[in-house]
DNA sequence: AACCATAAGATTGGATATCAATCAATAAGT
DNA sequence: ACTTATTGATTGATATCCAATCTTATGGTT
């Protein structure tokens, strides 16, 4: 078994990809220390843990914030997993054999058979999981681990986004990169890959602000008792309905800010569907 | 001021990465906190960071060490570094500007310089550095951040094997590799960034046995005296020219080894030039 | 002498209490 | 209304303490 703060700053992680913890939360040690159960002293491990993949950041005797990556940052993200993908797509369509082009088209069968019954969430989770499974076939755990802290953050810039963009043309292009490297045709196939992202992130609309549903507390819970596997009540994509001074009980909860001149109702509209990841 | 354990992981990381610790060396809670004059929390938090960045392995209820990357995550790591600079070339080829272009072969000349004046150490840095500024050129800090830590992984690599590989092939290699890059022919390009380091990691022989010369606290001295500067005493690349047994002011270091069935004298033979890391 | 089991010692992982420094927000004064 | 000072809360860090575990040394057994 591993440190505790591993374990925590794993639970963290999860609830943050789990868009359960939204950017700008503020990550309190003593909170956490509570909710865990735990010493201030640990939940600073793992919050650490957490600031060198990335997923939050630390201020000098501000204390720990989910974090907030800038637009910059977002397209930076989206750049380096392109090239990480392109860069295993071109090792795969030399090296791989009849057993992982399998395992790619089972994966994407999956996929299309959860769409297919209409099951976003599962959809969504596949979608995801393809490209882990794709990096996996590399047998590089390098490379596998350098990746999947990609995948974390772009995870991350859901939760901060207002997605924009028809997710519909999206569907096919893991099954065509199958197609297109099985078949050799490596350019294609990266080039699918740069669409694929850019697609993706060229429908991003960086929201300025983020209101947090949950409380640390709240946002924690599920994923506490007993049991570590996560919950199934994923926090699914979306913005409030309402104007920020909706009641209820999030009234509470301060989401870290930088100071900005915020219009009243700055926020993009929803133009297209909202649910459904990148994939 | 970032915070101390930060401080104290750059120190370390920068006195592994200049072969002043090596692998296996134990990094001790007490002993480190003595060298630093903290408490050990700080220095828990330091390898917890250094561990998360590969440099350290921490075993639990064991402490921690200089991590020993096997022969495999070796090739894993070298594999990963050329699939990002490869990528980074291809971004290169369409996007960088004459700046760019000259500020690479004015790296190169640099280097060259320093090699016609029989400076290996100044060459040796300047073609770790060439690596860094390449990455660095694609503007992109994420990718930059991923490139540099695992050229750590290989600096740190290079400690842990003997060198043994013909270096003088390798020394116009970054020259060409700009060369072809600016000419377009990036194809060219990215097959000599791989056979670059596919030479580098074919020369390496993993050593068994590393044997520590300095104690964590001579090794950190240099560090320590007020200014953060890096000492200008790079431990060089070497083999002990004799059998373990010698003795002298390290005849007290422990370093950890797994159990194996260690031959007496069952290290490789330097058989040519082991200066000149791989640039 | 070799071997196994136990006991002692040392080290890590963690908890708690405490303190200084800094940030945020309030209260007070002009 | 605006600026300043005070207060409170949080973080960064230390010291001390304790339990669990690993390593080593010890000692008995064959």
């Amino acid at each position: 078994m591993s440190s505790r703060s591993q374990t925590i700053a794993d639970t963290l992680t999860r609830a943050i990809i789990d868009h359960r913890l939204v950017p700008g939360c503020k990550l309190g040690e003593r909170e956490l220390a509570e909710i865990f159960d735990v010493s201030r002293i640990v939940v600073r491990q793992a919050l650490i843990r957490l600031a060198d993949d990335g997923l939050a950041q630390i201020e000098r005797n501000r204390g720990a914030f989910v974090a907030r990556p800038s637009m910059q940052e977002a397209l930076e993200i989206y750049d380096a997993l392109t090239l990480v993908e392109q860069g295993v797509a071109a090792q795969l369509s030399d090296r791989l054999g009849p057993a992982g082009w399998a395992e790619l088209r089972q994966h994407v069968e999956r996929q299309r058979q959860a769409v297919a019954a209409g099951n976003d969430a599962l959809a969504d989770v596949l979608g995801q999981e393809f490209h882990i499974v794709f990096v996996r076939l590399s047998r590089n755990k390098v490379m596998q681990e350098i990746h999947a802290q990609l995948v974390r953050r772009t995870t991350l810039l859901r939760s901060l986004i207002t997605a924009d963009f028809d997710y519909c043309n999206l569907l096919d292009d893991h099954s065509r990169v199958v197609d297109l490297l099985e078949k050799g045709r490596l350019k294609q196939a990266m080039d699918l890959i740069d669409t694929h992202h850019r697609t993706v992130v060229r429908g991003y609309i960086m929201d300025r602000e983020v209101f947090p549903e949950l409380t640390p507390a709240e946002a924690l819970a599920p994923y506490l008792d007993g049991k570590a596997d996560g919950p199934t009540t994923a926090i699914p994509l979306r913005r409030p309905a309402k104007a920020p001074g909706d009641g209820g009980a999030s009234a509470h909860v301060h989401v870290h800010l930088p100071k900005i001149d915020r219009a009243p109702t700055s926020r993009a509209s929803t133009k297209k569907t909202n649910r459904g990841s990148s994939s």
